[in-house]
RNA sequence: GGUGCCGUACCCAAGUGGUAAGGGACAGGUCUGCAAAACCUCCAUGCACCGGUUCGAAUCCGGUCGGCACCUCCA
């Protein structure tokens, strides 16, 4: 299988080879847990997973590694922001470490539901400050740090390719356009490597350090953690697209000045889920989590399945009516698995001809930087094909369901049984057969009638009437 | 001000110069007394608009209009 992905390096499609084989290395950016994930931070996730699953099933092995920022971040870049660990700590009563544990856990659910493969390792930030502290001396020690303030920052004029992956213009950016420019720093895209002096109260995740008491910046954990399990140099680095300009730019600053070695291959971004307004944060609208949506009557799956309706490179814009329509195409889907499984309750082990060009042309789709819409049109393309048997389809399913990820081997055949009802309903029931059974079907329609307008519904079967809710 | 993306049917959405995937909704039909389910059919001579290049353009180029994102914490 040929694989190919979209480089924001390069800003062009590249054949995928990695660093060194057969294992494939990759960072993904995690989540800051001092709030639920909303859907939106979760549709990365599940891009990021597609990537994953894509790789190993073109036979990689794969070794994933997650961060988990569980230290407060400043709410700005500017050194005057609230540390939102601490403004989340303020908000609920709870202590930090508290807070991170709780949405820690509540994004693995997330994730979970999701079917989205967990990272081979998920790293806490505070499990790793000695390691950001190590990279720190060593950026010190060539040269490209100043301590300023108290702080202590990276210097971007003594890196010359500063700014490439964002393809950022230094002399034309307005800098501090809408922020006021750090009076500590020499070049105002400077960024804090370690802060002492906490400005906040009752500051309590602290450490200390050749520098001071403090705590690190925001862009040095993920260099520090990506190099010290997936070594100086890795195949692929993954994120949100807003991730480009600031952190990772600057990631990458620190991390090439450090070892002097090209730090990453594949730079690859997802874009944002957008709603009618325009884009989803946590801060703005309507705060959209799973569990929201579960709320709503939606399973875990319909979402998965509505993000792998969109590319990932491509905003997409979330509405309840679209979210419907991937909610049906599921069931339908699911339907379809069920029919299948009745018909053939193994699977194939040999594939014909035609069953094996689904899954070629399946994964030169999904091969081509992860075309998962494509993928799902291929799988129905699959279901509808009457000359393909069933145990054939099935197994075709379950293969390709190993990059989707929709859970369908899982899928269970499950006879269809009435709900408990109250005996009055049952009685009206009971009645409704013995009239159809004498053929006196304009009573039957009156029972009917009755029936549903107490809200429940009957479906007939050659076994009797089924009675749901 | 800078950077980038997008505009495809009623809705979502793919489309890698060679004649518009797929899903949902709607409508019609087959089948069951009715209903439900299932299955079948229908659903863009056209891809925001105007020019250009080409044998050929949704795809490339230029322009116009409209929308969005990033350059502030965010995936």
């Amino acid at each position: 299988m040929n694989l190919s992905l979209h480089n924001t390096m390069t800003r062009t499609i590249e054949p995928f080879e990695p660093v060194e084989k057969p294992v494939v290395r990759m960072y993904c950016c995690g989540p800051t847990v001092y709030n639920f994930a909303h859907i939106g931070n979760l549709r990365t996730y599940v891009f990021e997973d597609v990537l994953r699953r894509t790789l190993e099933y073109a036979g990689f092995g794969v070794k994933h590694v997650m961060n988990v920022t569980d230290v407060g971040h400043l709410t700005d870049d500017g050194d005057d922001g609230e540390d939102k660990m601490l403004k989340s700590s303020k908000e609920t009563g709870r202590d930090v470490y508290t807070i991170a544990r709780m949405y820690t856990d509540a994004f693995f659910r997330d994730t979970d539901a999701l079917h989205i493969l967990r990272p081979h390792i998920a790293c806490r930030a505070t499990d790793h400050i000695q390691d950001m502290i190590a990279l720190i001396k060593r950026l010190e020690a060539k040269g490209h740090t100043y301590v300023s303030g108290g702080n202590v920052y990276f210097s971007i004029d003594t890196f010359p390719r500063y700014g490439e992956l964002a393809r950022l213009n230094l002399e034309e950016l307005m800098s501090g356009a809408r922020i006021h420019v750090d009076e500590n720093k020499r070049n105002p895209k400077d960024f804090a490597l370690w802060f002492t002096n906490s400005k906040f109260e009752n500051q309590v995740m602290v450490w200390d350090s050749p520098w001071g008491t403090g705590y690190p910046g925001w862009h040095i954990e993920c260099s520090a953690m990506s190099m010290k399990y997936l070594g100086d140099s890795f195949d692929i680095h993954c994120g949100g697209i807003d991730h480009i300009p600031v952190h990772h730019t600057n990631e990458i600053a620190q991390s090439e000045a450090a070892t002097g070695k090209r730090w990453v291959k594949y730079w690859i971004h997802g874009e944002f889920l957008i709603n009618e307004t325009g884009k989803m944060s946590k801060s703005k609208g309507e705060f959209l989590t799973l569990s929201v949506l579960q709320d709503k009557g939606y399973d875990p799956m319909d979402y998965r399945y509505f993000c792998l309706g969109g590319h990932y490179r491509s905003q997409l814009v979330f509405s309840w009516q679209s979210m419907d329509a991937a909610k049906n195409a599921r069931r339908n889907l699911v339907r379809q698995v069920q029919s299948l499984k009745r018909e053939a309750p193994q699977g194939a082990t040999m594939l014909s001809d035609a069953a094996k060009e689904y899954l070629r042309v399946f994964a030169e789709h999904l091969g081509y930087d992860l075309n998962a819409p494509r993928g799902l049109a291929d799988m129905w393309n699959l279901i509808k094909d009457d000359s393909v048997p069933a145990d054939e389809k099935l197994a075709c399913l379950y293969d390709m369901d190993r990059i989707l990820g929709l859970g369908l081997a899982g899928i269970e055949v499950v006879e269809e049984y009435s709900e408990s009802i109250p005996e009055g309903i049952q009685a009206l029931v009971d009645e409704r057969l013995e009239a159809k059974r004498n053929k006196n079907y304009h009573r039957a329609d009156e029972l009917r009638a009755i029936v549903e307008k107490a809200g429940y519904k009957l479906k007939d079967t050659p076994d009797g009437t089924l009675v749901t809710k």
